[in-house]
DNA sequence: GCTGGCCATGTAAGCGCTTACATATGGATA
DNA sequence: TATCCATATGTAAGCGCTTACATGGCCAGC
């Protein structure tokens, strides 16, 4: 009357279809080189039985297991989302399937990720920007794990890369900024420490103030951490300055999200009063009233390109490639001229 | 010279530690079952080696695997991320491993999804809402793996769920609508097909008109795939009719910031041309200008609690349970009187 | 000095699958 | 009819790990 607990295995099914585990076998991966008759009759048990192969015996007797890990800072708010999205439909185009995992932007969770990832036989892995622990690059050579970097271009790093220069785009929206006049800036960024986007990014704002004769020590830098409320409280702070800056260039949209939103809660209006710039163009930036002026960056194309690059190295057809894309400033509603200008 | 460049297993550590693979084992899994000197030698091979288990063999020859799997409807817009993230850290805490995976809200994407998790080894499944096709519940039951669902409420279920009431939820958001002295609403939804919250908050919808003895003919519903950018063109239809809409119930936050997106486009001033409401109360509806009237999903509360009664279910501590949470109406400013009351 | 028991470690049997190789079957060819 | 080949299927050896059970060394107690 019980019936059996057990979750069926390919050697129920072979007994049940009257065959050998081998040919269950072949009628699941190559069903070609099975006579339809014997394959009716096997795919018939195989249902009756509810029986689902179990993935880890597959990938160690046949020594792959088509799978590609990515692991991003965070899979809040939609910076990585699209990116992610394209890349995994990618994949799957090519019969890979995507592990995602995400690290809080900490980097010893990074590692730990890594490590469950190829542990769990990911053949390639996907990380984010060029900072870690070059240990880890070690492990990843003997695991014989393929790895490329996104977000991030850097022709001489230890992997490689497929991203845009963070830098040179961050120094573009600068200049934007200078030219509109403003001569007091203050940078909310994301923390710098283990995130070379970040460092990159400042490092271009300081590139356009130099160019432009300022005296650098004027710049504020305000470092925080990740999140509309903390970009909304980087804000007050900066605003609270004796000399508050005329123009906010956020690392990134959702902290240039929250700081609009205290702007707003402050009675300031963007961009009479004070102008704000962020750094993505997701989605959110083109929500909020006025339209936030950022770099757009090529989410999907990144994706898509990524894919394709990592699958041929984890395939062996090449041994990576390093790629730049472009990205290129919007200017939208949220820059203006400074208030003794305008 | 050429290093070996064959991936390092338990028995290349127990030869380099010269002892056996049950040793290395216990090292790795109950070091305290190993003396201190056999344990340092041995894990100093193991860091020399770069050594990594093979999850999959792992999980053969223990038969745990200690993985958790979800499936939610989509990553991007943070609807479900929240409270994923807060699943995610209850089931660390307790030594779980989190596999996501999304199913763009396809049902079929689901079923795939159901199977490749399983595959993996998961050991129980958070699934979202309670439509889906039977066949799949008897699947789960042969495989032993234990579901729950979540972000639905629902008694009689075939599965056991963790969630709130969105019927009742959408009728006391509707009947704060009505009070307000609305009329003539309208209904953007997402596609109700396999989606048993999309299909609840309209019946709330109409119990509240019904209950407001209008006519629920009069109450227009548009049904429409899930985005900003659909929920702003859902809107341009519902103020293109003969007698527009004097209030505007989204089904969710997203379409509702697309409606109000395209409302500003369209001149139109929210709330005194056209009220608008949302469904989540995602961090986007405190970011919107006004912010966004909404039903306010305790995410947190839910993903804890969902990790909880799961992983009480899979150590066959419980059979599992089914809880209900509160979901309460935030008025906010995207809500007020139509205009021929003001 | 023996015995018993405990503890650290070793031995080896599988976990569920793939696949190289072996075998059987049935024409087509000579 | 005998031979050969192609094709369909079976046999069985692992893949890398855990773990029940076996072994051997050491010490306490008599």
């Amino acid at each position: 009357m019980s019936a059996p607990l057990a979750i069926p295995t390919l050697n129920d099914v072979a007994k049940a279809a009257g065959v050998s585990t081998a040919t269950v076998s072949r009628c699941l991966n190559s069903p070609d080189r099975v006579i339809d008759s014997t394959r009716d009759r096997v795919m018939q048990a195989v249902h009756e039985l509810g029986y689902s192969p179990n993935f880890g015996a597959r990938a160690m007797a046949s020594r792959r297991t088509n799978t590609i890990g990515a692991i991003i800072p965070t899979m809040e708010n939609a910076i990585f989302a699209r990116g992610i999205q394209a890349f995994q439909e990618e994949l799957r185009q090519s019969g890979y399937t995507l592990l995602v995992a995400s690290s809080s932007y900490r980097e010893d969770i990074e590692e730990e990720q890594i490590r469950t990832l190829v542990s769990r036989g990911a053949d390639g892995l996907l990380l984010i920007g060029h900072s870690r622990d070059p240990e880890i690059y070690k492990f990843l050579a003997t695991q014989g794990v393929q790895a490329l970097v996104a977000w991030s271009h850097n022709e001489g790093a230890k992997l490689h890369s497929i991203g845009f220069d963070n830098r040179a785009a961050m120094r573009t929206l600068t200049e934007s900024v200078l030219e509109k006049g403003h001569r007091r800036i203050a940078v909310v960024s994301a923390k710098r420490t283990g995130n070379d986007r970040a460092q990159q990014r400042i490092l271009g704002v300081m590139d356009a103030v130099a160019a432009a004769g300022m005296d650098s020590e004027a710049t504020t830098i305000f470092e925080t951490s990740y999140g509309i409320e903390t970009g909304a409280l980087a804000f007050d702070q900066l605003m609270a300055l004796a000399t508050p800056p005329t123009a906010v260039i956020c690392g990134n949209d959702v902290l240039a999200v929250g700081a609009m939103k205290r702007a707003r809660e402050l009675g300031l209006i963007v961009p009479s009063d004070v102008s704000i710039t962020g750094f993505d163009d997701i989605e959110l930036a083109r929500i909020v009233v006025p339209a936030l002026t950022t770099v757009h960056v090529p989410h999907r194309e990144m994706g898509t390109k990524a894919a394709r690059i990592l699958m041929d190295m984890v395939e062996g057809k090449s041994g990576g490639q390093t790629e730049k894309l472009d990205a290129d400033v919007r200017l939208r509603g949220s820059l203006g001229p400074p208030a003794d200008l305008s």
